[in-house]
DNA sequence: ATTATGACATGACAAAAGTCATCTTTTTGG
DNA sequence: CCAAAAAGATGACTTTTGTCATGTCATAAT
């Protein structure tokens, strides 16, 4: 389980088109470059702890990791699972404020860390970059809205729905019609997603699964009929 | 219900100093004084709908307005309640984006309206201005997790309870400790804003009431036991 | 190969919360 | 000032969901 450095040139990242760093000079990159450590983390280990203080900005360049918060009861909610291109811990890092959730390695993960010395740096220096940033951090915001009023009144039901969708959206396999849910969820984790207990999970993605609108491959998901899902989900009428 | 202009210099405005425009210089406060436009709203007023393009940013100088989604079924979150001092509208505006929620008038309002393109102009020539924003926009991400989370896994009764001390925090009349929550919310709106039907808000508030945790004054709640209520909302364990 | 561990699955049950109907009280508009 | 409408309150009932117990299966460690 030990942490393992490797360096890859920002200007050479392939992940870099996916970034809110595409766009700056290689003057910048390069800057960056040179005050960043990346390191590869194992599944199951953290990369930062609520209640911490954050130093500096992650940018996923491999893996999964979940940014979760945890209650009294130990209860777990996944805000967002960042994938290659993420930026991660910038909300405390610019809010500056505590880490507010903690993040752990779902699939074995690279990730390059910049000091917020540096981040802020190049920041302050092109207006552009902030714009973006801030458009990102936005929008970030309103699908956060969007979730906290279908927590507030969707059935779990219609939420695993939802999320079955989101996640094949946002981390769907490339080709394929982009049908696999392309990470390992165990059921406890997608129940975190959904904000509910893993047995309701387990027993209404069977009930997906006998009418057809999903189908289970290993450990991942294939979503087979996304407007059927859709309509669970209460996004379409009729 | 016809919309009453006024007009307060920003440099005079009593809420200068709750606002993110404190801070700006006097000549910064003019130029954005010189295009404003102010209105007074009544009760029940619309200020923006959903799906519609922000054209600038409002800016509340009285009363209160409810931000809130409307969902499919026509149920009502609210995400937030704007006071005096407060910003109305900038994530759409920051995130060129449409408008994700609805913005109605709780209690007559006088409210600024400066267009983008001179809010935008102020932002981008003072970098100290745009951090202060950042700032602001980044810790109510962090209250929007938190409030993810508890939506995810608390009781209903439990978010109440957070509820009446998050409102006695933030609107809580001044002086008299405070105790007072110093607005007419309807049951129905307190249910929107706990993500509930207005029946279990009702039920529940006569709970606490007789359990002699609130007390109700014309159409006002007080918290008559803050520390009772955080136990009841499971932040204090014991 | 065997055991231990964790993930997945299912049933039974209880608790929480939503819905619908009805009634009372308060507020508002004419 | 009165009628109509809206808000608040309460009971009865249903549905949803969480919890706990138990069992199976796959995987990993020894």
């Amino acid at each position: 389980m030990a942490k393992v450095e490797f360096n890859i040139a920002c200007t050479l990242c392939e992940h870099l088109k996916d970034s809110l760093f595409n766009g700056l000079s290689p003057e910048e990159l390069n800057r960056i470059n040179l005050h960043k450590t990346c390191i590869s983390y194992k599944k199951g280990q953290n990369i930062f702890y609520e209640g911490t203080r954050p130093t500096g900005l992650y940018c996923m360049n491999g893996g999964k990791v979940k940014v979760y918060k945890n209650n009294v009861q130990g209860k777990e909610y996944i805000i967002y699972i960042a994938k290659p291109g993420d930026f991660l811990g910038y909300r405390a890092l610019l809010g500056e404020e505590y880490y507010a959730a903690s993040a752990t390695v779902l699939e074995d993960a690279k990730i390059c860390f910049i000091t917020k010395d540096h981040f802020f740096e190049v920041l302050q220096k092109n207006p552009a970059f902030m714009k973006r940033v801030v458009k990102a951090i936005c929008h970030e915001m309103g699908i956060m809205e969007e979730k906290m009023a279908e927590l507030a009144h969707k059935s779990v039901r219609e939420r695993l729905a939802a999320s079955l969708l989101m996640l094949k959206e946002s981390y769907g396999m490339e080709g394929e019609g982009s049908t696999l849910i392309d990470i390992a969820l165990s059921r406890e984790d997608l129940a975190s997603i959904v904000g509910t207990a893993t047995e309701t999970v387990i027993r209404l993605l069977s009930e997906f699964k006998s009418e057809g609108l999903v189908s289970f491959e290993g450990k991942k998901i294939r979503v087979l009929e996304p407007r059927k899902l859709a309509k669970q989900a209460d996004l379409i009428i009729g």
